[in-house]
DNA sequence: ACCTGAACACCGTTCAAGT
DNA sequence: ACCTGAACACCGTTCAAGT
């Protein structure tokens, strides 16, 4: 687990900083954390379809072929980052507040790391979250929502429903930012009311000016926890 | 707008099946609706990845770059192709039936025709739903939870969610079921047993054998709805 | 063990040219 | 109006080679 030690030669004092570091002393110059970081950054910058492995390993001063030492093709790469993400969001400190406190605050801190990455949330969708971070959260998901009471497909549904909800709230948030944003959205107002006779609902209460996303999100978020408070019909489906 | 009059020459009864349809006579051999027919067929086989405008173009017998007179980018495909799946969901016919059956029946059939077509759900989720036939089933919701008494933020929030929580239960069924389905479900379950001390909820309760996905995603949409009809704390900020 | 360099089989998109 | 063909600037990934 440790670099190997550098050149040999006779032990003098002070000698570090007097001898060049040859090649040999040279840490593995990438390591999968190193490369995960910069995929990060490159991510950030032009999302998704703006990494490619020439733009990542240049960010890294590298050869595109050598990441294939340590990453075995893109798609880990994005995998990599994804977790990376998750990792941002801190783990419940103290288990002594509500379930429903505990996996609200959870959704909102969540929510908050997938927009600081307009990339993540549409990734995180599209693939299963299996990295350490993403399972890390999941567990203490299922662990809040068994001290609510839930067990088996009440559980799972659960669980699975309240990373469904952030996720999709946060890629269809951001999917709304990437583009125009200001001129797409008056051209979505502009053709609602130039077709308000086949859309008379939207045309009269769809979005006009500024959206207030998070007071969207956590008006959905509260309406959806409420729905998970409330006591199933014990069907004889329930296992 | 009608195409136009085929090759001239004497008018000879019978005479259509006499000529050679010469290239006069050909309809524009390639239109938007052919175009897009046969991207979802492209995409169906071969996924989002596999929707490359040279195959596209070979499956159409045509050469890659005269797709560009019909499409300005690729993303435009995209776009259309999905609009088409949307397409394929009946609209409700009478609205006779209460508001949270009409919704939860657009539920289940947006869901079966997202599955149908592996790659739209995760599409969905990650460009903004404003085709034709998105708008349509946009403005039905609507119009049913206008009925249910909903208005102005917690409308358009409910709203959102119902297609939140249907895109993104479908993106990560396909998610699931697109990757070595049976093979990685068991090394998931290995992955976990092993770190049981890390994650011991997810161990006891997470899924072993074959999901049941229908009663996954009903249960989660069961109690999404009982949100929904939970009558808000009428706070200051609801307008 | 780790990185380079050349190479292969692809991409999306443009633009001038044909009919 | 609609389609072709050549061309440009990219891609992910492999593999033999270097150190």
């Amino acid at each position: 687990m440790s670099p190997k030690r550098a050149a040999s030669g006779e032990a003098v004092p002070g000698g570090v900083w007097l001898r060049e570091p040859g090649p040999a002393s040279r840490a593995p110059a990438l390591t999968r954390e190193r490369i995960v970081a910069a995929a990060v950054g490159v991510l950030d910058a032009g999302g998704t379809e703006g990494l490619s492995m020439r733009r990542l390993a240049d960010a890294l001063g590298v050869h595109a072929t050598s990441l294939y030492w340590h990453v075995a093709h893109r798609d880990d790469l994005l995998d990599l980052a994804l977790d990376a993400v998750f990792g941002e969001v801190a783990l419940p400190a103290a288990p002594a507040q509500s379930w429903r406190a505990e996996i609200g605050a959870f959704m909102g801190e969540l929510r908050a790391a997938l927009l600081r990455h307009p990339w993540s949330a549409a990734l995180a969708v599209s693939r299963p979250l299996l990295g350490p971070n993403a399972l890390a959260h999941s567990e203490s998901v299922y662990a809040a929502l068994a001290r609510a009471g839930l067990a088996g497909l009440d559980l799972r549904a659960a669980a699975a429903a309240v990373s469904t909800y952030v996720i999709g709230s946060a890629a269809a948030e951001a999917a709304w930012r990437n583009q125009g944003a200001a001129a797409a959205r008056s051209a979505v107002n502009d053709h609602l009311r130039r077709n308000a006779d086949r859309y008379p609902t939207l045309a009269a209460h769809a979005v006009t000016g500024e959206e207030d996303w998070e007071a969207h999100f956590a008006r959905g978020a509260d309406a959806f926890l409420a729905g998970l408070a409330t006591p199933r019909p014990a069907g004889p489906a329930t296992r």
